[in-house]
DNA sequence: TGCCAGGCGGCGT
DNA sequence: ACGCCGCATGGC
């Protein structure tokens, strides 16, 4: 049978809850205590205690979890920069997302992910991915608890269109159903892991349904490219409101504020998208 | 109900 | 290079 262990990491910069939550990520749940987490074919379950987070997974997991929850990194430099920032907003942002962590994601299944995303809203993506799943993943056990693998490209390119529409995928459809033939054909991800992040993202963009927009959130969550900066609507919406900001195009808002916060740039944006959409929430639960 | 969502491809200028 | 438009679907 399959042995489980379980590891923990200090709360000062470590919320579960924050890290899941701000749009880097669409396949978790609540689970008891905490949160069931899927990557790949692989599951994890993590909760808090008063100072510290669990993480519980199969024991050959643990190193691919240690690197998925970035564990490996000093947040405080992050936060410390953040919180010198001449931007009132990024202190603010950088104060109440102080425990998200940027995820290590696999690069296949970014790629998917945030091709769903695109003019798109995050439960509606959820809600897709766990269609792909479970109707195209292996079926996996986390003890007692079933779930579904992300499936392979292979498994994907076999699919009909229509079955991509039929999983709600709009107009999205043919973008996912040319990239799985696309790495059923060869196509390999890693082979972009020595460019530089200028290239990564050009390179990135040559994928059909892949405009600057998915290929920075892919750069940033499935290459770790910190010199990132997505600009979505949210992002457009803060630049505009507390940037003052007169730049038009997502490109050249993105470049503006790579330029300035250089490999706190992706961070910064979590923050900040994180931020505003708390605040949005609140409002509407008024 | 109508507006919006982690935008992009295609087209016309 | 830039701006505009259509796009599928469903959350709110």
């Amino acid at each position: 049978m399959d042995t489980y262990i379980s590891f923990s990491f200090d709360n000062e910069f470590f919320n579960i809850s924050d890290t899941l939550s701000c749009g880097q990520v669409f396949r978790y749940k609540s689970f008891g205590k905490g949160y069931l987490v899927f990557s790949l074919d692989k599951c994890a379950y993590c909760y808090q205690t008063e100072n510290e987070t669990i993480i519980e997974c199969k024991a050959e997991d643990k190193d691919y979890f240690y690197s998925y929850f970035d564990l490996g990194r000093d947040y405080s430099l992050i936060y410390d920069f953040a919180k010198n920032s001449n931007y009132q907003i990024v202190q603010d942002a950088s104060s109440l997302g102080k425990g998200i962590r940027i995820l290590n994601q696999e690069k296949e299944e970014t790629l998917f992910s945030f091709i769903i995303s695109q003019n798109n809203n995050i439960p509606r993506i959820k809600g897709i991915l766990e269609k792909l799943c479970a109707s195209l993943g292996e079926l996996k056990y986390f003890k007692d608890e079933p779930y579904y693998a992300f499936p392979t490209a292979y498994k994907m390119a076999e699919s009909s269109l229509d079955f991509f529409y039929s999983i709600g995928l709009g107009y999205r459809a043919p973008y996912i159903k040319k990239l799985a033939e696309d790495l059923k054909k060869g196509l390999n991800l890693n082979n972009f892991n020595a460019l530089t992040t200028p290239y990564l993202k050009k390179s990135l963009t040559t994928i059909y349904g892949v405009g600057p927009k998915v290929a920075d959130c892919v750069a940033f969550f499935g290459y770790h490219r910190s010199d990132s900066f997505p600009v979505d609507t949210w992002i457009e919406k803060v630049y505009r409101e507390n940037f003052d900001g007169k730049l038009n195009g997502t490109e050249k808002i993105s470049k503006w504020f790579v330029d300035d916060f250089k490999e706190y740039a992706g961070y910064i944006q979590q923050y900040l998208f994180h931020y505003k959409r708390n605040l949005e929430n609140d409002k509407n639960n008024k």
